[in-house]
DNA sequence: CACCAGGAATGTA
DNA sequence: TACATTCATGGT
């Protein structure tokens, strides 16, 4: 695993496509406002499973309505919300899964920015128990919405990681390890290069950026 | 028409 | 622990 330079990776990666753009000209922006601070969190929940695309066609909905922020989205009754939660797919169940985070965070610390000065480790364990939010939510959440220095994995982490000479398959918590502990520290970098990754992905996929 | 997209919960063995 | 199933719209 030592033939592996992550950091050299990282430098590879935006040699080649510079900096991210699409969805991460906001997930990778810095410093964010609250209110793009929200719009990451709702976006990380209306993401899993489904194109960006259809994310992007829901959240317009969301701002149409002026509900594209926690508070508002916590007033909103489950069968308002729904509606406008159709074009991400699962809609019935993310409406729930985002109303439980939404409630989680403002019953547990009042708003998104006072729950940006809790500690990372407590806050990632208290993500985890709410219904819907799971360990690639929960990461993208603490790492683009609350800079906290977490790398986050998904399948085009694994891909990647895995085509690099890393041919041990490894959960998704040690894969995490292994990459923090061969990076240093540091969230932006952390933001920038899972970035690089899933647009390396998708153009290796044959897909446009 | 068939297939799949930045997942997560639930149930089975 | 390790799979299988369910949730569902929109693009290719």
């Amino acid at each position: 695993m030592e033939k592996l330079d992550l950091l050299d990776l990282f430098r590879e990666l935006q040699q080649k496509y510079g900096r991210p753009e699409g969805q991460w000209r906001l997930w990778c922006k810095r410093p964010k406002t609250l209110l793009e601070r929200e719009e990451v969190v709702i976006g990380a929940v209306l993401t899993q499973r489904t194109n960006w695309r259809n994310v992007e066609k829901a959240i317009s909905q969301l701002k149409e309505k002026g509900v594209c922020h926690l508070a508002e989205i916590q007033k909103t009754r489950p069968e308002e919300l729904a509606p406008l939660l159709k074009p991400v797919g699962f809609y019935q169940t993310k409406t729930i899964y985002l109303l439980n985070l939404v409630n989680f965070i403002l019953q547990e610390y009042g708003s998104l920015l006072k729950t940006k000065r809790v500690p990372l480790d407590s806050l990632r364990h208290k993500l985890l128990r709410v219904k819907g939010i799971g360990p690639e939510t929960a990461d993208d959440i603490l790492l683009y919405a609350l800079d906290k220095p977490v790398f986050v994995i998904d399948e085009y982490t694994r891909r990647l990681i895995k085509k690099r000479g890393l041919n041990t398959p490894l959960d998704y918590f040690h894969l995490q390890q292994f990459c923090q502990t061969h990076l240093p520290r540091d969230y932006r970098l952390y933001q920038d290069f899972h970035a690089l990754i899933v647009i390396d992905g998708k153009i290796d996929r044959g897909e446009k950026v």
